[in-house]
DNA sequence: CCATTTTTACGATTTTATTCGTAGGCAATG
DNA sequence: CATTGCCTACGAATAAAATCGTAAAAATGG
């Protein structure tokens, strides 16, 4: 019944939570070394937002050695589903299917993927 | 064309979007007045929000008298692409078919949604 | 025409998020 | 066994967003 826990992160957390969902675990070197790619922020700032994401909870993390390991404690789909949500009562009016419209209709969708949507829309027409 | 500015308006800024889409125009008090059915920030704080967003040029104003007269300057269209955009690649990997997916999948539809969603997928598939 | 209300302007404060600097510990290695 | 490097902890600085308080101008309406 995933009476989910409403930590929304934030959106610096959410790009760590990438790398941990990528990766399955990783150290605070190993996501900053990815977050490098694409930004440029000191390691201890890295260190920092896993230490908070702890706090909070988004993440888990195993101390027993010296280096700590963490991983996600939030799954990229509630995760998915709770930035989704937000944005179609915020902005779609209460309305999934208006977000569905608008994100069909503006972004190119190669004939597999419609395929695939068409699929899904079969398995729910039955319902 | 539309090279959308990047003005990415903050949360509070959306909900008073959200009020000028929806009435068109507005004065301050009306926009407040709405806003304080589900929150309880003060006048002032809408006043200074609006003129933040004016400043911003997400908004515009009609101050020919003294009870000035806002309306949006972007489109509801536009900033749910701007918005949905980030959520695409933030978290869906870039690919919208997969935010479709996951929206289809969790949010329940009724029969007429899926029939329009459906009319649109054809349309898109004869291209 | 005076008192009250409503409005804008705007600086200041508060809150939240992000970033950094420094200190202390531990371990490898020359 | 000292030096160096990498690690964590953690307070503090900075930045960004949201909120509020107060003053002054205009409008309202007895």
């Amino acid at each position: 019944m995933a009476l989910d826990n409403q930590i929304k992160p934030t959106e610096s957390e959410v790009e760590i939570l990438r790398v941990l969902w990528d990766k399955g675990t990783a150290t605070v070197r190993e996501v900053h070394d990815v977050l490098s790619l694409h930004k440029d922020s000191g390691y201890t700032t890295t260190l920092k937002l896993l230490q908070i994401m702890y706090e909070k909870g988004l993440v888990k993390r195993d101390d027993s050695s010296k280096t700590h390991i963490y991983r996600a404690n939030v799954s990229k789909e509630n995760t998915q589903q709770q930035f989704m949500g937000k944005m179609i009562n915020s902005l779609f009016g209460g309305s999934s299917t208006q977000l569905v419209m608008q994100a069909l209709g503006n972004h190119t969708a190669t004939k597999e993927e419609l395929d695939e949507i068409q699929q899904l829309l079969n398995q729910l027409k039955k319902q």
